[in-house]
DNA sequence: ATTAATGCAAATCGTTTGCAGCGGC
DNA sequence: GCCGCTGCAAACGATTTGCATTAAT
């Protein structure tokens, strides 16, 4: 076997999973498969898996979460829900901008934006 | 006098950098005029002048920053030196952008780039 | 005298680490 | 037998909180 299978677990979890899980959520989903895993487990092969490039990891105020979408892209957050969702903005005018106005080499640009999802709306309220 | 000689001393010492300081740089910092002034007091300051809009708090991974300037505006974060440089970015068309394909109605916009800032580009590295 | 804010220490939360033991080659 | 990974528990760093005391009106 090539990799444990505490490892296969928290990886198959993360990447199941659009939620953009937290540590302690991966753990108590784990809980159910193996139920004697430790959560410093789940922490060490969360963060060798983000060395690996095979997820990544973003903090939400100053609490880390998980994502299995390596690719830069963006946030949007609810305030009512508290909601996370991925969206992909395009952002070449940004680098170039960046460049030109403040001698800055930008490598990676994350926006995050937060508001009321569709399904927050006032006038969508039941 | 209107509020506490801590609070006072807090909310100078944002005010007076630059540098968006953490709690225990500003404890640090207060420490040298009010030599027992106590952690607790710190954060409890930092917290209502947040609250009271006259400081912005943002997390820099997953640690507290703080920041004299409460108006909307995005971060530049040096790769190498770790610094970050306040700039301000349009947003406007993002906002539409957002409403329109996701049906988000964005309220704050954050946008955070990390890259080499100008001291740290490779061809000027002394 | 009342009320708010303090210093201090203990508590909490998320995360990391040391260590002895186990599992797969 | 070796080496990497585990579970467990203790340690850690940032932040919060309970409490008895102090400061300001």
């Amino acid at each position: 076997m090539r990799f444990s299978k505490q490892r296969e677990l928290i990886q198959d979890i993360v990447q199941r999973t659009n939620s953009h899980p937290t540590a302690n959520w991966i753990f108590n989903k784990a809980k159910k498969e193996i139920s004697n895993i430790s959560l410093g487990t789940v922490y060490r092969n969360l963060s060798q898996l983000n060395k690996d490039g095979v997820i990544n990891i973003f903090y939400d105020d100053n609490i880390a979460r998980y994502d299995w979408n390596t690719v830069a892209h963006d946030h949007l957050k609810c305030n009512k829900c508290g909601k996370i969702i991925d969206i992909k903005l395009h952002n070449r005018e940004l680098k170039k901008e960046v460049l030109k106005q403040y001698k800055f080499e930008a490598e990676n640009i994350e926006i995050t934006i937060s508001g009321i999802c569709e399904n927050h709306m006032n006038f969508k309220e039941k």
